[in-house]
DNA sequence: TGATTATTATGACGATTCGTCAATTTAATC
DNA sequence: GATTAAATTGACGAATCGTCATAATAATCA
């Protein structure tokens, strides 16, 4: 199959002179329709968002969708930008609290645990925008945006990382870098949140609460990297509930 | 929406007393139309997957297939049975590797990955079948099945923990318990597995060598855990060699 | 302002795929 | 060999995706 690049369906940027009117509806018409995706995928699932589905809801014609997503599947994607827009902010928003490094980095553990429960069908959005079925059906421009959205998360990991080493909390050993470090952790979050969380995936973890392993697990990995204070120095939980109430709270995800 | 419950589809198992000729063709034949599936998965991705296009594929037609399989979702579920089966057949094979208790545990660790990337399509099955809009379709026996393999794994993972213990080679803190264990193991392997393994999940973590990571991560954890021997005191490199070169190699995944 | 051109919106339509079911073939039983 | 039970078939209806000729709207120019 020769790869068939997907339509561009010229967004905002590109025509240089525009008079600034259309594009500005353009967008705001964009978050309505993703407001109303999201809206339905909550109500009915997966199974429910439909295109003429989505057009119902909506106030303009299936035609028009399909100038703003060129197939169902870039709808998909669409949303998961989206997501991780929320997780970014979420991300800046726990950064921006005071602690010392590995606090912080709790701090992102905690704000990717909050997205998870909070926003299940986001999450699982953010899933199955990876896979190759929808990746190939995704217009080029979104999956760029994706892409620079999931740089800027991984700089927020690097950064905390960075800033322990420059702090002494935590050294580097030989032929360990920091992308591997951001890589393991991720890979904790990623699966203790997927495992436990949204739609009951792996049904067999249930009667566990999850935020103490979740800690629990982090401050083995932690430990592990002999990243100070260790756990048995500190009072961890004290911070999680520190960021988690800094945090506005969100109407606990069922 | 009141739940309907999907047709069962008399299984081999049901109605006793056939003449067992009839049964056996039935499940022979299940057999052929599940790898009939796979072949086409792995050659055309999920999308390829279609009912017309496995009824072409096979000798039956469509109203057969559908006599196996009450739907297309139904089908993926079965798929992921058959996946299971392979895995707990891998635990199996690993378990029966000599070693210590915590030899035993990065065993299991091997086979899980081992499996992930060399079928990283049945894997992928794994993940979808989980997802709410499969099993809302899927019939009440085949979810059954898969939930007794699931068990079927997870008692291979308690079962090294029981024995470390046993052994005295792990210590259970107060208010840990064996489930929480392998829950932080078995997410730390799924998300790392998932995230780097098939269809590029997650596209960021690419340059890294999966294997001596995982194994790091591995030992971070089982390290943390105070699971002896720790990782200083003893070549896990050398186990992990070990335990790849006992199992009969698949030909490199693609 | 009125005429011309470019852009956007519309929804009927073709194509694909899922799942069903009345009719038929095959196997089991008497 | 006749009768009954079970399994098979493939044409069909329904749902959904994505397209495109036509219509409506906005921008530009005389």
């Amino acid at each position: 199959m020769p790869a068939k690049i997907q339509p561009e369906h010229h967004n905002a940027s590109s025509a240089g002179t525009m008079p600034g009117n259309r594009a500005r509806n353009k967008l705001l018409r964009e978050q309505q329709l993703l407001q109303l995706a999201q809206n339905i995928l909550q109500q009915d699932g997966f199974a429910g968002l439909t295109m003429d589905r989505l057009t119902a809801a909506s106030e303009v014609s299936k035609g028009t969708i399909y100038n703003h997503f060129c197939s169902k599947e870039d709808l998909i994607t669409a949303l998961s930008v989206d997501s991780l827009q929320r997780q970014l902010l979420l991300f800046h928003q726990v950064l921006a609290l005071p602690g010392h490094s590995r606090e912080r980095a709790l701090a992102l553990h905690y704000a990717y645990y909050r997205f998870s429960t909070a926003e299940p069908t986001l999450f699982l959005c953010l899933l199955s925008a990876t896979t190759a079925a929808v990746v190939e059906k995704t217009s080029a421009t979104r999956l760029a945006q994706r892409q620079a959205l999931e740089q800027q998360l991984l700089s927020c990991c690097e950064q905390v990382i960075n800033q322990a080493i420059a702090d002494k909390a935590l050294q580097l050993q030989a032929g360990r870098g920091i992308d591997q470090l951001t890589y393991l952790q991720w890979a904790l979050a990623f699966g203790a949140n997927a495992l436990y969380g949204p739609s009951q995936q792996m049904g067999f973890f249930q009667g566990l609460e999850q935020q103490q392993l979740m800690l629990a697990g982090i401050n083995l990995l932690l430990d592990g990297l002999d990243w100070t204070p260790l756990s048995g120095q500190f009072d961890y939980q004290q911070s999680w509930r520190r960021i988690a109430a800094a945090l506005p709270q969100t109407q606990a995800a069922q």
